[in-house]
DNA sequence: GTCTATAATGGGATAGAC
DNA sequence: GTCTATCCCATTATAGAC
């Protein structure tokens, strides 16, 4: 029997079933926060979503500070999805694709719009995880730019890091005028535009 | 008696108590909306703030709702103080000086960045506001950007539009991040780097 | 693991006395 | 205009049967 066979791989080992049933709660938790926010989504709102009862749904997350916590940490995979490590490419080109590959996964923009701000506001669980991952993109952006800055390739009197929190920046506030009107902002387009300002095109 | 003069004036005339009574909640209102966003603050908390009992609010604001749509017009009317319309500034100067302006004034950019984000989610009474807001903004900026593209102080292959777009989405985001991180961040030096590589420095 | 029942709290809004 | 009392509903979380 299947459930015998999981169980004797050891006690803490991942049960299958339970597995499958935290991932199923994680979308639905994504989606509701994304729609309503941290605050305005109840587990209700969730477990309704993910066709359990409340009480079943905090059997697999204790509290909703923690399921909040899970569903930011998963975005952080579902997102990694854009970037194959291993490839060699320009900054420019990364960024755009990035962009155009969130703008692609229903929810993942306004759930990150929607935390971000929310989770400035007094005793949000989120907001350690905001400030962290600014902290991480601004460094690791800035790495880039610092990169290109060797290489002649930054336009003068550019600074890196003061780029890198610009890009950062542009970024989040292209976000949620597209998630106002999408019709009328072009995220990608307009990241493309600040980056051939501040880059120097290749010289061969 | 001021009271009777007041009242002989007219009947839908402004008593002044009244009125000073609705900006005392107005205050307390934009503070907790700004601490602790729309869903988030209680009529509760602006009541405690504002020194009355929760129904006595009521009375001056039919509802929450109504409450929060009352705030973001008072918020127009503070940060507009920025803005002396008469005088003949640079479009730089007066970004730089607006955003130097609402940074002094507390809760200003708590309140919009939290707000606006929120009211992307689902039956948020203020997504109307920031949508209108937004397409103001991007046209008004527009306009700048375009007298200066007429006299040939905008740098080559930019677009007026797409620049006021950008500098607005720029603003916001480095907003958020001052928010979370305000010693690492400098939102006017920030959007002076933007307008300097956007704009051609006047030639005389 | 899943559910019903329920605790414990807090929300916005209304009625009506003063 | 201001309050107390209250309604009604939603919320997160726990207890305990199955």
């Amino acid at each position: 029997m299947t459930t015998k066979d999981v169980a004797r791989a050891g006690k803490r080992g991942p049960y299958a079933k339970s597995e499958e049933r935290r991932q199923t709660i994680l979308d639905a938790a994504h989606a509701v926060f994304a729609a309503r926010g941290y605050r305005g989504g109840s587990l209700q709102d969730v477990a309704d979503r993910a066709g359990m009862s409340q009480t079943s749904l905090l059997h697999y997350f204790p509290s909703k500070r923690d399921l909040l916590m899970s569903v930011l940490e998963r975005r952080d995979e579902i997102t990694s999805g854009a970037f194959p490590d291993d490839m060699e490419e320009g900054l420019a080109d990364s960024v755009i694709r990035t962009a155009l590959y969130n703008e692609g996964i229903p929810g993942v923009i306004e759930l990150y719009t929607v935390l971000c701000a929310e989770s400035v506001t007094d005793e949000h669980p989120g907001r350690d995880y905001f400030t962290e991952r600014y902290e991480r993109l601004r460094a690791s952006y800035g790495r880039r730019f610092a990169e290109l800055a060797a290489v002649g390739r930054l336009r003068p009197g550019v600074d890196p890091d003061e780029a890198a929190m610009s890009l950062v920046a542009l970024w989040d506030g292209l976000q949620t005028q597209w998630l106002l009107a999408p019709d009328d902002v072009d995220v990608a387009e307009r990241l493309r535009g600040y980056l051939k300002l501040v880059i120097v095109p290749e010289s061969n």
